[in-house]
DNA sequence: TGTCCACTGGAAGGGAGGGCTT
DNA sequence: AAGCCCTCCCTTCCAGTGGACA
């Protein structure tokens, strides 16, 4: 046997006890803590698929972390044990989750849909080039086979709603109506309470037939979460108590979001385990929180699109030679500058005002409408990033690490 | 009180790119 | 190969606007 550079890793004694993904929001625990409400409220209403009725659509809403995607999961765990057991009279309920923000065209959440209920490969609905006329039509075919109940759970739905409009769920609400075999229920679940408002009346009503509201997590609850995961994830002894609480009373202060918490931990665990030291201490939470947070803005902004590079590029090194508020003209002019500079072909400002909105939104920048009075009506822009980790972030793309070093010319409005 | 600035943000539509059907 | 369809990224056009200033 020869020895590799990993035998001194392996040889340490680990922090993890099992599969790390314990710790990560997406595992579904067995039993869900302090959603027992919500989780016999929704029961309630799909009880009717067991017995081969359609249940009432639901809305659910709830700030992020607040379990309604982790609700969602078990549900279909439990539902589908539901259906398989022999009490149950009514067995075909097909429970079907799609997450809008990774399937977030018309199109796609319909031919995911679709595709749920067809076996044979070739038959599938391909994933572009139909008509979505005809993407509907098979969908309706393949559902309606036979008596059947379909739950369809549709994550994130403010953003699909938001950017395709409302037709795809026009249509989902009115299937029923033309089914003969079977029927179907949406659960809605978005953290923008408001997103209804952009509904046709007539879907708001539909789907809306019963809404939820999923509270935040206070840090005693958060604390349960985080202990029921640790217990699973980590060897005995290594986590400190007063870790588990200060996780939750950091997330607790910010949103009482249970996602944030558990990343929080895993994230101390796993500088424990590279500092090699025995145990998960408090030092190290603050530490993981700091990394956290600079990761998030490294990550976002590496896969923004170039366009969106340069403009920040330019609120940056702006803002280095302390032009700390911009206006939207002020960043068009930068933002020009640096594509004659790199050869870049330039979009317009109007474009330009929709990727400072993107940005914005992303809570990379933040970009507020004011009113100058005869200086006109424009937004004023602040970067909301750290600096120079940023910058150096933005500067590792081949297209524009030569602005490195570039100094800016154009003079600000504001002073 | 009205004017006017510098945009904002909606609407419509073009065209490239990817993929299917006939 | 030609004809469709959808999405994405973008342009063009333009009515609307908050508030300082004359």
């Amino acid at each position: 046997m020869t020895a590799t550079i990993f035998d001194k890793h392996l040889k340490k004694p680990s922090i993890f006890k099992r599969d790390r993904d314990i710790m990560s929001s997406s595992y579904i625990p067995e039993k869900l803590l302090h959603r027992d409400d919500q989780i016999n409220q929704i029961a309630s209403i799909l009880v009717p698929a067991l017995r081969g009725e359609r249940p009432s659509n639901i809305l659910i809403f709830g700030k992020t972390g607040t379990g309604k995607t982790a609700t969602a999961k078990y549900m279909s765990k439990e539902i589908t044990k539901a259906a398989q057991s022999t009490l149950t009279k009514f067995n075909d309920v097909v429970y079907i989750y799609i997450n809008c923000e990774i399937v977030d065209t018309q199109y796609g959440v319909l031919q995911n849909i679709g595709n749920r209920f067809i076996k044979d490969f070739d038959e599938r609905i391909p994933p572009t080039g139909w008509a979505t006329e005809r993407v509907y039509y098979k969908l309706k075919e393949e559902m309606d086979s036979k008596p059947r109940v379909c739950i369809v759970v549709l994550d994130e739905i403010d953003r699909f709603v938001h950017k395709t409009g409302d037709d795809a769920l026009y249509r989902l609400t009115k299937i029923n109506d033309e089914f003969e075999n079977a029927k179907m229920c949406l659960i809605g679940i978005s953290n923008n309470m408001k997103f209804t408002e952009l509904l046709d009346p007539r879907i708001r009503s539909r789907l809306g037939d019963e809404k939820m509201v999923f509270p935040p997590y206070d840090a005693d609850q958060l604390r349960d979460i985080l202990a029921q995961r640790s217990e699973l994830a980590f060897a005995e002894n290594v986590v400190d108590p007063n870790v588990l609480s200060l996780c939750a009373a950091v997330e607790a202060n910010e949103q009482g979001d249970a996602r944030s918490a558990l990343d929080l931990l895993r994230v101390s665990a796993e500088l424990a385990e590279r500092n090699r030291d025995e145990k998960v201490t408090e030092q190290h939470v603050y530490k993981a929180k700091n990394k956290i947070e600079l990761d998030c803005v490294i990550e976002a902004v590496r896969t923004l699109p170039l366009q969106s590079k340069v403009i920040l590029l330019g609120i940056l090194m702006n803002e280095e030679i302390g032009q700390l508020k911009l206006t939207t003209g002020d960043v068009y002019a930068t933002y020009k500058e640096l594509c004659r500079k790199i050869g870049l072909a330039m979009v317009t400002q109007r474009r330009v005002t929709d990727l400072i909105s993107e940005l914005d939104m992303m809570g990379i920048i933040s970009a507020r409408v004011k009113s100058f009075g005869r200086g006109g009506r424009t937004k004023e822009i602040v970067s909301s990033v750290p600096l120079l980790e940023t910058k150096s972030a933005l500067l590792r793309d081949p297209m524009i690490e030569t602005l490195g070093d570039y100094k800016l010319k154009h003079q600000m409005t504001l002073m």
